[in-house]
DNA sequence: CCGTCTATCTAACGGTTATTAGAATATAAA
DNA sequence: TTTATATTCTAATAACCGTTAGATAGACGG
């Protein structure tokens, strides 16, 4: 019944490129996702990251690795898994981005995690770069050390959420502080600015990521 | 079990996301969404240009509706649809590329598709709208003239596939033809550009339609 | 070699989705 | 009003997917 030509060729090339968007139509997949724009982790990790059963991780895993949208690397009994480059970040961004704007659960969802006050959330990245390089505001990775180390805002300083706590002393009360974590769907930036509010600090949140930082054009910075 | 705080919060944002993503799960419905970038359609429409049932149109134009992917619009007895905003073209873009460049079947199956020689399938779009403002190539609009009234190439004429052999006059035997249509997936510049030669006509296939042009950050026209 | 830890594979269940046919709705024309 | 056309809704089936449990394989320490 197929009248027009190249029928089976096109059936076949959209499918291809539904392989992609099978492995990003699952909730738990797109977290993974997110996770592992921080830098690679082991299966383990991802999977308490998640918060749901190795077993189920690593399915998940498996269908996003024959999407060819992450790879998987054995260093002795464990296996690192990481994106197989910076474009599953952007689509990723770009995913969050259209669902945010489009859709009015999402709009509800996020009002809770927005920081209320929060006049540097609006700021623009460049400005908050340059304030940055002079020294007029600290800016905080709170994520743990690894994420740091994998790539971090430049002039930011890494403190992980657990070790807040104990290491209050190492942030001034002159400066105001901005605090970020592994995007607008993470939690531990908001906890951290709501913990350095108490104490008497001027914290505000910054709903960035690294990967989103990166989708606007700005640079990242790496330590040796 | 769930020791971490936010977690349905969290997994309520993932979800909504993954709506997103299980609306660009579908080989029908990337196809769908493809022919709506090039303008607004008919349901019957639709179905004739994805080749299937107007059931099963109506079916994942609902599924991309609940997405807000697409949006409808009465005018007597026909409801035209449409992409809510050029974002939905762009993530299409971006799907796209990314399966080309990861998944090898679909790499072979392009193989098909691409015009052989192809001088300027890879010549930049800057230097073809260049040539095409000095008159030195005759670019070739092929889709149904709808389409190309909705947004075309600068400097491009219409010509409809099914018009071609009767309007073969029209077109210089001196200057050489860029055929250009829906995209990379679509055929019918293909056919365009293999007639021509059979005809004498120089011409070559363009592999970006306008979504693929717009999304490069180069200028569309309109015309009045 | 044996046990342990990490990750995957297999099988199975329950729920969801694609697809089709038939009924229903909305609009325009007669 | 009746009739025709375009589209959607409902119901039903078959295929697919997420999830879990149990068995399996690879790597390390004894």
């Amino acid at each position: 019944m197929t009248k027009k030509p190249g029928r089976e060729v096109k059936n076949l090339l959209y499918e291809q490129v539904a392989r992609i968007g099978k492995a990003v139509s699952s909730p738990k997949r797109l977290e993974l996702i997110e996770i592992l724009c921080q830098g690679e982790k082991k299966v383990e990790e991802l999977a308490a990251a998640a918060d749901i059963s190795v077993k189920l991780t690593s399915a998940h895993l498996k269908e996003l690795k024959a999407a060819r949208l992450v790879e998987g690397r054995r260093e002795g009994k464990n296996i690192f898994y990481r994106v197989v480059d910076a474009q599953v970040a952007d689509l990723w961004v770009m995913l969050r981005a259209l669902a945010e704007e489009r859709l009015l659960e999402l709009q509800a969802a996020m009002r809770d995690l927005v920081t209320r006050p929060g006049e540097l959330a609006a700021m623009n990245g460049k400005d908050l770069l340059a304030q940055a390089k002079r020294g007029e505001v600290l800016v905080l990775d709170v994520r743990p050390s690894d994420e740091y180390e994998t790539a971090h805002l430049p002039y930011a300083r890494s403190i992980p959420l657990a070790e807040l706590k104990s290491r209050l002393e190492e942030i001034s009360a002159d400066k105001p502080v901005v605090a970020y974590c592994r995007g607008p769907f993470c939690l531990m930036a908001k906890e951290a600015v709501e913990w350095l509010n108490r104490k008497g600090r001027r914290a505000v949140r910054l709903e960035s990521g690294v990967a989103e930082w990166r989708a606007q054009g700005l640079p990242l910075a790496v330590d040796d």
